[in-house]
DNA sequence: TGGAGCGGAGAAAGCGCTTTCTGACTCCCG
DNA sequence: CGGGAGTCAGAAAGCGCTTTCTCCGCTCCA
């Protein structure tokens, strides 16, 4: 089959026996255009199934309804939690969503931006942590930089430090903080962590607030009882493991995984090793992603706005740059005990 | 701030003293040019930092890089890990995927895949059920035929009916028949099922498969033990409650969700109910998203290869329609016994 | 040494649309 | 009944790029 060329304004105007721009004028709504022409016109587009050449119209000077959404991993409910909030934000404004998935490769991250930017998109939204990399922040800021210049906007989800964007924040650190501070009042003493890549600002700064918070009660967590592993599921199935295997005497009262995906992970692993939560082990994570409360027992965590994160990050996006400084939305999360902790009987 | 216009090809070339045409020639490496003007023009390019216009490209004639994907709901996970899978082949083939949601609304299913035709998107898959609707399929129809017309390559993950078009089917009434004959093959003679809208070709398939199975076992379903609810994770949580509700007298032994995200609920459901599974009721579902293995007991449900859907989906895009008849992949489920149904102790 | 042949640079023609700008008409008031 | 104001359709100029097409200056062979 012969690719037919697309129908064109000229093919709508021709068989509507007007010229161009009063064709182009009707279907936008533009200006008035009497009556009788505008029927015809409208008839003619309906007629021939037009529709019109999206790249012309950007070409042309018309506006551009595309962002471009950049996350880590789409499959992760994380990331598809906050790219549902942007969605429906992007929705409501009439606007195309272009959403990239880098699977955690710096240098793909960098080439997306790229290529966002030569689509023109009216904003570029980056969705999860940052990578701690000087090298990066500087290809970024370079992508971002012109990008910006020529009138697109950006906008981030809980990244910050080099680049200078606006920012919509998790209190990571309080969060986590507050966690601790809760986990600690239940009784527990000796706590292990589940962390990811200490590459991702992320995890610096769950760990952080955790250390802080556990300080907070004169309780110090040493480097030994942090556990690095893959910033997944399968991540924190195997640190689990690692951190049983590790040390069979002494077994904290007290996990916390820093965030819900590698919880999940861990609690299979601690089920598979046959110790019960919370019996055995408490486990804590974070995010409180919607599958959490559905868990068995259900998974203690830090609550964050997932949505709403989206959301925030849309509209400061859409709003555009007020002053020159990037702003920061902060939003708070809210430690959730469910039954995933208990007093340590230990 | 004033919006400087974008950095466009002519100033790069004005700034290298080069024609539009050499500096086009050396950035797509068209055609060999000489060393040293080759070198003046990605030297500026770079200082520059220049980013072609892709509208600008496409218009002239250039490649369309970009392919559109639709599915209901980003956020679930049965959705996400298709989408997994096609991004991995669209990102291989270098291609930008657009990704929508339309939180299923059939209008909005139509729109955007008009919206896609006005980008001339390479493809656009189409991942989900359709709707069994007579005027939902004409209009869908009405704007695929024209962008296919117009050379535009169209794939769709489970559906089928009415439009013409390549698809990759799970084999949803074979894999329900095959769950029901394991079911039953427990000593399950009690049925219930827990189903989405009618309107859905997945649920209807699945419900006709899981009858059909029973009916080989000499069991008979019956509308009354068929709760119809929404498709998500609230849906099998409040259809679950209702179905309890019910008939405190008669329970079922054996409840069959349609998906996994719906099982999810139902489960937590009957977990709130003091019901346990597969204790009192064994509960069985659909998809084998990745989180039911790790829940608590780990579900049984008919394993569907989520992410090669996706990855076949994008291949049959790409690869472009051979002949003039759709092609049909199908890809068969299997089943996957977990501890969340046993034999029934009633 | 002259002409055929060829590599490679530049001019220019679109791609499909929006948007001035221009100009024809109608309408109203003096 | 004439002239200025006001409407509204059409011509044409781009938007930024790719791609012929043209033409210039070499090389190579007879």
């Amino acid at each position: 089959m012969k690719a037919r060329p697309h129908v064109t304004l000229e093919d709508v105007a021709r068989s509507a026996n007007v010229s161009l721009a009063t064709a182009s004028r009707v279907l936008n709504g533009t200006a008035s255009v009497r009556a009788d022409l505008r029927e015809r016109v409208s008839a003619a587009a309906a007629e021939l199934a037009y529709a019109p050449n999206a790249h012309a119209q950007a070409l042309a000077g018309g506006t551009h309804r595309t962002v471009g959404v950049i996350c880590h991993d789409v499959s992760d409910p994380y990331f598809a939690a906050i790219a549902g909030g942007v969605m429906r934000v992007a929705t409501d404004n009439g606007l195309l969503v272009m959403l990239a998935g880098t699977f955690r490769d710096p240098d793909r991250e960098v080439a997306y931006v790229s290529t966002l930017r030569a689509q023109r998109a009216a904003a570029i939204l980056l969705i999860g942590s940052a990578f701690e990399d000087r090298a990066w922040e500087r290809a970024m800021a370079a992508e971002l930089e012109p990008y910006r210049r020529g009138g697109g906007q950006v906008a981030a989800v809980s990244r910050h430090r080099g680049l200078k964007i606006d920012t919509v924040q998790p209190d990571n650190k309080g969060g986590a903080a507050a966690l601790a501070e809760a986990l600690a009042g239940l009784g527990h003493k000796r706590f292990a962590v589940l962390a990811g890549p200490r590459k991702l600002s992320t995890v610096v700064d769950r760990l952080a607030g955790f250390t802080d918070g556990l300080a907070d009660h004169g309780i110090s967590l040493h480097e030994d009882d942090v556990v690095e592993a893959a910033f997944t599921r399968d991540g924190g199935y195997e640190g689990m493991k690692r951190l049983l295997a590790g040390r069979k005497r002494k077994l904290p009262t007290c996990v916390f995984a820093v965030t819900d995906v590698m919880a999940i992970g861990a609690m299979t692993a601690l089920r598979e090793e046959g110790l019960s939560v919370p019996g055995d082990i408490s486990l804590a994570g974070f995010d409180d992603i919607p599958v959490v409360r559905d868990l068995a027992p259900a998974l203690t965590t830090v609550r964050l706005p997932l949505e709403e994160l989206g959301e925030r990050a849309m509209d400061l996006a859409i709003k555009g740059a007020g002053g020159t400084r990037p702003r920061t939305v902060r939003l708070s999360g809210e430690v959730v005990l469910r039954e995933s902790t208990a007093r340590p009987k230990r």
